[in-house]
Order: structure tokens, then C-alpha cells, then sequence
DNA sequence: CGTCGGGTTGATAACTTTCAAATTTCGTGG
DNA sequence: CCACGAAATTTGAAAGTTATCAACCCGACG
């Protein structure tokens, strides 16, 4: 794959301009190119890991167990996307890591991280910024479980999901192939297949949104932006705001 | 007060061994102070804001507001927190932050931070370090909105409270002093008022704790985290990390 | 005193889960 | 290409948890 064509790439040119000084040190961190296979944990809760990744092609999930056998979804990353950033920096996973696909994706030395970032600080700003913007999704997801109902807490979800995976050129407003099952919305969302199952079948008789078959079809973007109170914001950059 | 019963200090330490001129650049954070009062809030979303604060005294909170009139708070700062970290770096504030008592906090400079880590590049750690465990809160305060029933998140939510404290020297295993009023728990955990109220009576009737009159008194330490599942290693480290 | 911000309690309503079972989809081997 | 079994989706009914509404109490404070 070209390397312009890289999501990771994509993602970060949205945020700043990147040199080709830059883009070359990026290059540089996607030797050592892995597969995963779709379902058995890549990392798990407390051990202690070396290296951290970029997602080049697939999804995966961060979630929590709790002892009675649920589980909490905390985020999904989709090609792009930095997984393990901070486990490198803390030595130990504070939680697991599932993929939900078939995943390739580099692996990174924390050395040879630390080591783009020393080179290239516009590259580290833009890291920085990336996980910065994750940490702002968390904050969300939260207020979404915290404050909303099931419908708009869905609505939410997906219209973010979209919004992130456009930025990657994975979907655009009309929507987005999305391999997630209803289970790992339940566990995401905090809420019960079942219901899950129910809020979809609601979305779709809303002419709102379709959610079959591995693909995500919006019908009516302005209605789910206000059932949801979606601010893409803290996704959005309006251009580049590094030049 | 004696730069060495700073909260702040307190908590750094239990991370990091902090030598004298770690110490000395600590102290140079601390000019400035300023004082705030309760309930009229220090920073609101989208407000571009240019300081960082060091909490000295008194507590606050980070919330967002929802259309409805709802909100969710997202996180409690207490004596020795960082507030704004991530608002310095990113130039906006994307959530509002209320105090909850009187606030002392010390104003930090962008310049002066970043200063302060490239001269010691051990505090920069430290404050990492403080950074990314609060990160680890809001995802532990995710999984239990996401996944607790009512008294397993309060439970869970008190005794983080507790175990914070505890490492800033304003608790002990018995309890602490607690300014939240019932709509602060309530917000927090994704809660109704009312519904707070019967859970803190029915912890209460079950001997395992009590929150009344500012005071939280944890009558059954044991059980309490039994029931919360609290792991407390994300908060607590078994003696500094770093000598 | 009267008001106001908390706290407390009961009754009812709403939302979500759980349980159970049927149906569809999908990958794999025949 | 079809059959089969496992996984995922769908639906109904009943139960459970939490929210809402409506009072009432109490102590602080002007």
C-alpha cells in the first residue's frame, strides 16, 4: 500500500500538515506489519506489554470484564487508530483488547516511538492530538451512558463511529460498512442485546438510520444529529490547524 | 503552608522519588494562587482558556451540560489534582468546571509547564503518570455506569473517593470529609437524586457505610470493595515506581 | 419568622433486562 | 451447490431497576 493511502495518514493530516519529513519517519514506524485473527484477545487486562500498535486494516475493541461475566466496551479503534499508547508509556494493560475482525497492524518499538517523537515534534503534536481526541470520545461515551436514553445513546454512537471512520475515508454521510454484532453494541452501550436489537428495529422504522448486514445506512442525518445531540466537534477539525 | 505537605508533592511522590530540584521546581508552579468561589464556574466549554490549575484546596468538578437541562460529571478534582491539562495543550475547554467548596488553586502558565519538563524531565513522568491514572478513572467510571446496578457504582465511586484522598492525606481507610451534596453523587453516577438517596440509606442499613452531614464513614471496609469490585491498583501504587 | 437548599419518603410510571423461543444468516464440509 | 450447525437476529411476555412526581422535614441564614 502507497503510504499516502495510509488511515493513520489520513487521520493525521487532518490535524496538522505533514512534511515529508514527517510522512517519511511515519513510514518508518510501519515495518514490522502483524495479522491478528478476529477474536482472541491481542492484549489482556494486567499483562505486561512491550509494544504498541497502529491499526492498518480492521477493527478492534478496549473493554473491561467484571466478575459476573459482563463486560464494558470502553472504545473501538478502526484503522488509523493507535492502540496500546499507553500501556507502552505505563509498562502494564489496564485492560483487553479484542479484535473484531481479521487486523493487521504495525507494531511499534516504544524506542523507536519515542524516537519519531525527538525527530519530528509535529509529528508528536499530532500523536498527542489523537490521543488527546480519544480521551475526549471516552468523556463522551460516558455522558452518553450516563445521560441518555437507549435511542440516542445508539444514535450517538453510530453517528461518531461515522464521523471517525469518514476522516479515515471508511464511510461517508450515506454510511459506512460496520462489522460490529448487536452483542458489541449492547456491551458497548451498556445496555442488553436484546434491547439493543429493538433500538435498531426502532432507528430503522424512524427512517433514520439502518443497521443490517454489516453495513450502517443513514437515511436522515440532520434528525439523528439532533436526536443525539451530536457535535462533532471533538472529531471535526475544520482544516488542518497545525501549517 | 510548607511546600513538602503540598497535596500535590504527596501525591507525585507516590509515584516518583522526587529530588531537591524537583522540589524547587514544583515550588516554582506554586506562585500565583488564587481563590475561587463555590458553585460560579472556573472554566466553561468552548471557553479558550490559557491557564492550567494546581488544586490546593477545596474540590471541584468537570461536567457536561446536555439540552435537557441534565448533566454528567465526568470527573472530581481534589487537593493536588491537575485542572485543565488538557485544555492548555488543546487551547479549549471541552467541558464546564464547577467548584464544589472554595478553591485554592495555584495558576500554570503553558510557558511555565512546559519549562518546568524539559528542566526535569522526571516531573514531566510524574505528571504524566498523574495524567494517565486520571484517565484510568474516567474509564473505571465508565465501566461502572456502563455496568453496575446503582449501589455497586455508588459503592465503587466512594471508594475511589476514598482511596484518593487517602493519597493525598485527607483520608483515612475510616473515611473522609465530603462536600458532594446527593445531586453531586447523582450527576456523577448517572443517577436521580431520589434514587441516590435510597442507595446511600440502604448502604447505610447494610453496615457498610455512611455519607451524612459532610462526613463518609466506611463502617466495613471488606465488604464494601467486595461489592464494588474495587481494584484499587490503578490508583494506588505498591511505593514509588521510580527511584 | 420565612425562605431556601438539601435531605427523606411513598406511590406510580417509564425504561430496560431477563427469559424463552423462533427465525435468519453464514461459514464449512459433503 | 446444498445441507448442516453455529452464531446472530428477532420477537413476545414478565420481571426488575430506576425515574418521576409530590410531599414533608430540617437546619442555616437573612
Amino acid at each position: 500500500m502507497n503510504i499516502a493511502q495510509s488511515p493513520l495518514i489520513r487521520k493525521l493530516g487532518n490535524f496538522v500538515v505533514l512534511s515529508d519529513g514527517d510522512l517519511k519517519v511515519l513510514e518508518g514506524l510501519h515495518r514490522r506489519r502483524r495479522t491478528f485473527a478476529a477474536g482472541r484477545d491481542l492484549v489482556h487486562e494486567g499483562q505486561v506489554s512491550a509494544a504498541a500498535y497502529i491499526l492498518a486494516e480492521g477493527w478492534v475493541c478496549s473493554y473491561k470484564l467484571l466478575r459476573d461475566g459482563s463486560r464494558q466496551i470502553v472504545d473501538f479503534q478502526i484503522p488509523g487508530d493507535f492502540l496500546g499508547l499507553r500501556s507502552v508509556l505505563f509498562r502494564t494493560a489496564d485492560h483487553n483488547i479484542e479484535p473484531v475482525t481479521e487486523v493487521e497492524a504495525s507494531e511499534v518499538q516504544e524506542s523507536d516511538l519515542l524516537n519519531a517523537f525527538n525527530t519530528t515534534p509535529r509529528l508528536a503534536t499530532a500523536v498527542l492530538w489523537a490521543a488527546s481526541r480519544d480521551e475526549a470520545m471516552v468523556v463522551e461515551h460516558l455522558v452518553s451512558i450516563g445521560r441518555r436514553d437507549a435511542l440516542e445513546r445508539t444514535a450517538h454512537f453510530l453517528l461518531e463511529l461515522s464521523a471517525r471512520l469518514i476522516l479515515v475515508g471508511r464511510g461517508t454521510r450515506a454510511g459506512f460498512a460496520c462489522p460490529l454484532t448487536q452483542y458489541h453494541l449492547a456491551d458497548a452501550l451498556g445496555l442488553s442485546p436484546v434491547h439493543v436489537n429493538r433500538v435498531l428495529r426502532e432507528l430503522r422504522e424512524c427512517e433514520l438510520l439502518t443497521f443490517q448486514k454489516g453495513q450502517v445506512i443513514i437515511h436522515n442525518f440532520e434528525a439523528l444529529v439532533d436526536l443525539a445531540e451530536f457535535d462533532h466537534a471533538y472529531l471535526d477539525q475544520d482544516g488542518p490547524l497545525l501549517r
